[in-house]
DNA sequence: CCCAATTTGTTCGTATGTATA
DNA sequence: TTATACATACGAACAAATTGG
């Protein structure tokens, strides 16, 4: 629950701007705008489950209140976490905390279009699953000891009936405490939102590293290419708050009929 | 010029919202709020000249009594402008148009980095200049019939001392009036600041389809690899102002020791 | 080195418009 | 229709960064 502060009177007299309560109980954030304590305040309500995925925050004026800011200082922090996609604001009916429906996870994590342009979600299909010890590629990508314990998941995906993909998934077995086969293929939605309501782990972005490989047996096998018949290898590492990694992810694609799509910056 | 427009009084009687006579001139932007349409007359004079890549605009209390607008409305469309980035805000000095820099074409537009995440600017090597027509896949990509005169460029980017990718950019007759191989040649700074300094043309943003593909001997002999290596193509439009395309370009690249980056959404 | 002027950055508060249930 | 919530717009005061004297 965001901590009660008391109120500041800004226009009159003169209390320090830096000695608010709310402050006080965030002493690193000493020298960081108002609107950003209140944001970094919203993250971690949301991350301890106070504001669990798809729950509504209450409304911009109690919001304010808890905090003991201005409604503009608590509208400038939404405002950011919206930018973010951490939350979703929709007039009229209140401020909501993301969640990964299958919308958000094709439209903000997977960049695979036809050529022709035309989008849609994948079909996945389930080709492996096991317990395994990360790798150094996958160690240094999730920021853990080579060794450790992890879940070894292989996915193909396919559009419109044609296999597109081979993903290999390496995901710390610590943090997915009870995942098996079984609650992975039973899944109803895509492997974020699983994530997210099963293990409450919420995907809030990635980067990518992509480079032209040739296509090894297993590949052109998964995929159905010739042997050496070149395909993209899309590297990502999937982020949660404050940056953490929680996956590592390598997808092989068949770019024969579908592009990799990247729109730079925002529309105008 | 920004037009001058009386000012409205918001909190009293009550004139009508929306007669102002800042929105009868521009009237398709019949029910757009006021702030963008703010944001759209700042793109126009951008645009038109009146505010050159570079210069400084007026302060903001200044620029709000212009188009008689608060000042939390006037910073409202320059927070826009600012995050797609055709705008610049540095606090005590101004607000600036951006301008085409190294350092913006680098970081806003180049996406090969050493695999390692070593981040430099390349060094480009002009391969070919010459007048041609457009092609199909040019056409599409630039809205314009095929056949029209355009022409055809073609440059090596090297990193390190290593060719890594072969630039073939076809750009508009028409926008590029008087470009000659020299002048392209003796540019200062990028190609972009090329076309901003000496052609009025300003990228403001780009979409970009990437697959694999397999090196040809135009390609394998550039880039000094074997034929039929496999190799990232990466089709790139550029667009001004109003998402106008004003340049397609096929960039072909060694990934052997570099990866294409995308950072996918904001850093929080 | 410090001071003053200028400009953007932050914060406050209030009133009204618009979408939703 | 009414109530609620976010969206837009107004205005004011002070903080912080920059520049030039």
């Amino acid at each position: 629950m965001p901590t009660a502060v008391t109120a500041r009177n800004h226009a009159t007299a003169a209390p320090p701007r830096r000695a608010s309560a709310f402050r006080a109980i965030a002493p690193e954030a000493a020298e960081m705008p108002l609107y950003r304590v209140v944001k970094r305040a919203l993250l971690q309500a949301i991350e301890d489950g106070t504001y669990p995925p798809g729950a509504a925050l209450p409304n911009e004026t109690a919001l304010a209140a808890t905090f003991g800011v201005s409604i503009g200082t608590l509208r400038h922090a939404v405002d950011e976490l919206a930018a973010d996609h951490i939350l979703v604001r929709r007039q009229g009916r209140g401020t909501f905390v993301a969640s990964h429906n299958a919308d958000r996870s094709v439209f903000q994590f997977f960049h695979i279009e036809r050529a022709d342009g035309l989008r849609e979600a994948p079909t996945v299909e389930l080709l492996g699953f096991e317990r395994a010890r990360l790798d150094e590629d996958a160690a240094q990508a999730l920021g853990a000891p080579a060794g450790e314990a992890c879940f070894a998941i292989e996915t193909r995906l396919a559009l419109q009936g044609r296999a597109v993909a081979y993903d290999r998934i390496v995901i710390p077995a610590a943090l997915f405490r009870g995942l098996t086969e079984k609650r992975l293929r039973d899944r109803p939605s895509t492997i974020y939102h699983l994530y997210q309501t099963e293990f409450g782990i919420t995907v809030v972005r990635a980067h990518e590293r992509l480079r032209a490989i040739s296509a090894d047996r297993t590949v052109a096998r998964v995929l159905g290419l010739p042997h050496g018949a070149p395909v993209l290898q899309v590297r990502r590492t999937a982020l949660t708050f404050g940056d953490k990694p929680v996956e590592h992810r390598v997808s092989t694609v068949n770019t024969s009929h579908h592009d990799y799509v990247n729109l730079l910056t925002r529309p105008i």
